[in-house]
DNA sequence: TTGAAAGCGCTAACAG
DNA sequence: CTGTTAGCGCTTTCAA
């Protein structure tokens, strides 16, 4: 065994020294080790016990070029600031559970060109199946995904054309419920807090199904109010400010998600706004933080965590391609 | 070109594929995808427009075991809930950027254990390095660590032995910090509100620390509750309901995290508990949203996008092993 | 500048 | 039950 640069052992043990060491051959110590195949007790020992001596770390590089299997499934989120791509990743984690399988992760940062690349970087190491956020995508990714002979679960948007399996809830139906729920309530002017459109579709949808349901219920949509900050809750305050300062007259906002109707709350807060006897705020998302707090968010609880549960699920079955929509639910909190 | 079972095509376009449709060698395909070797214009040319017109995706499994390099930075933390461990990813991967190098993430949900057999599966993967949270690993994961012959860094903590890199800040002297930032204060009765230190070591020594500069200033702590709820926020609420509840003198309350320290506000704005005329609360991270509610939380911002960065230079650079202390930074905010 | 050939470390038939 | 033999798809000398 040789040494780096730095005085430290090189892991240049490999499946044939151990093969050696245990005295036997190499398919021998490949089969005790994936426990696939058969050998006796004893071969079995004598190869666990060189495995230990030497301790030898299998090589799964060589091991998925020999077996034309990875075992990766690969997740492409736009970012992880936001809990609800984390809880994907959980729910992806569960259900890989047992299977062998590990998840590789890449961030996109709402990039489509990121996006792109990393779809490309991400197959490279030819994953068994994708899972990605959204359903669009540049035309090069698309046609990488489509053309990479894997499976291909598009998460937590269900309102497009998808590739292949696609798990989620319609955004627009979520915007549209938030709409009819602030109009039942006798809410008349309404404005939107969000943030950058054209790279969150999914907030998109959302803006559009909630203008949508106000115009089929005959109440005019007031204004809007697009804020480039990054962090979100800091958004959501500033966003709201200025709103108001443009249109003090609205009784109701609807916010891209619960961070920033939480900006937003703090905006009220700190302004002597009466919630919701002044102004109404509704969230979207369900998150921990706005569900704990003395006057709880009035917003959309998302299937996150189930999305990526059954996205596995599906991608690592061998069913058709299919639209799975698992549904929101709203929850009436205290600030609409 | 095959099929698979859904009628799709199989991804089996090779290098040698691509060399035969441009009429060349592999070893020349092979040069100019890398760009690296020389190769005249004229090749080049032929060889991207095979590329495009198969759409080939070279196979990077392939080609890490050729070239006995992987191009991957194993991360592993301990969960991805908590914004802390998503920021060291960012500045990972801020300092990756243009090296061509990937992360691969592992978490570990806390779990000894667990992480033990993420640090042997992402090692497999024979990643270039590994950055690790925390000092504290089961003897077989350090083992496997420091005998894989790459650079490691440990971040976040700087109390104890490393392996190689440490990168981070002194949990120990940011407990002290709060300490004695409440005793200056003059706050005398103090608790603690937190989840399972076992697990989180550094919270531990936080904990440890704040404990030892109180009875440097000769000053008694006077109780700790230990909260197993799933949700900190939640876990903070009902963590500083407990512990008033037992001993209603107390006038400062220490807390894991900045979640958990939200948690308790908001149970003091539930029982009308005076913020901090009659109770101070003191955080840990410094996060966005304690920073941006109308009563900012008293906190410690903590350098983690900063950790991630150094510790992707460090560990891709060649110097010898160090610790790197990047300090922390006391936040005056109004609840403390 | 280019191609041929020899592996990288492992898995998967296939004999024995 | 076990060993031998081919590769997996690419990179890397090394001649040409």
């Amino acid at each position: 065994m040789s040494v780096n640069e730095r005085g430290r052992p090189i892991a240049a043990v490999t499946l044939s020294d151990v093969a050696r060491a245990a005295g036997v051959g190499e398919s021998t110590v490949s089969r005790v080790l994936r426990n696939h195949g058969s050998f006796t007790p004893g071969t079995r020992d004598r190869v666990l016990a060189a495995v230990a001596r030497l301790g030898y770390v299998p090589n799964r590089i060589a091991g998925a070029l020999a077996s034309t299997d990875s075992n990766l499934i690969a997740l492409v989120i736009p970012s992880l600031a936001n809990i609800v791509f984390p809880d994907v990743l959980r729910g992806a984690n569960a259900a890989l559970a047992g299977t062998g399988c590990q998840t590789v992760v890449g961030v996109t940062d709402y990039d489509p060109g990121e996006e792109e690349a990393i779809v490309r970087a991400l197959l490279a190491w030819r994953p068994r199946a994708v899972l990605i956020a959204g359903l669009e995508h540049t035309p090069g990714a698309r046609a990488m995904l489509e053309g990479a002979g894997i499976r291909v679960a598009e998460v937590l948007d269900i309102d497009g054309e998808g590739i292949d399996i696609v798990v989620g809830f319609s955004n627009r139906a979520a915007g549209a419920a938030a709409a009819r729920h602030l109009i039942g309530r006798g809410y008349r002017r309404l404005g939107y807090v969000g943030h950058d459109l054209e790279r969150d579709t999914r907030a998109a949808k959302r803006l559009a199904g909630f203008r949508e349901a106000i115009g089929a219920a005959g109440v005019d949509f007031a204004d809007l109010e697009i804020t480039p900050v990054s962090s979100a809750m800091e958004a959501g305050r500033r966003g709201l400010e200025r709103l108001l300062a443009r249109r003090p007259d609205l009784d109701a906002v609807y916010f891209s998600n619960d961070d920033m109707a939480i900006g937003g709350y703090f905006h009220c807060l700190a302004a002597g706004i009466d919630v919701p006897g002044r102004l109404a705020l509704f969230g979207h998302n369900g998150l921990d933080a706005a569900r704990a707090a003395p006057k709880p968010l009035t917003t959309i609880l998302t299937p996150r965590f189930a999305a990526g549960e059954t996205a596995v699920r599906l991608v690592l079955g061998d069913g058709p391609s299919t639209v799975v929509d698992l549904g929101f639910e709203l929850i009436e909190g205290a600030t609409a």
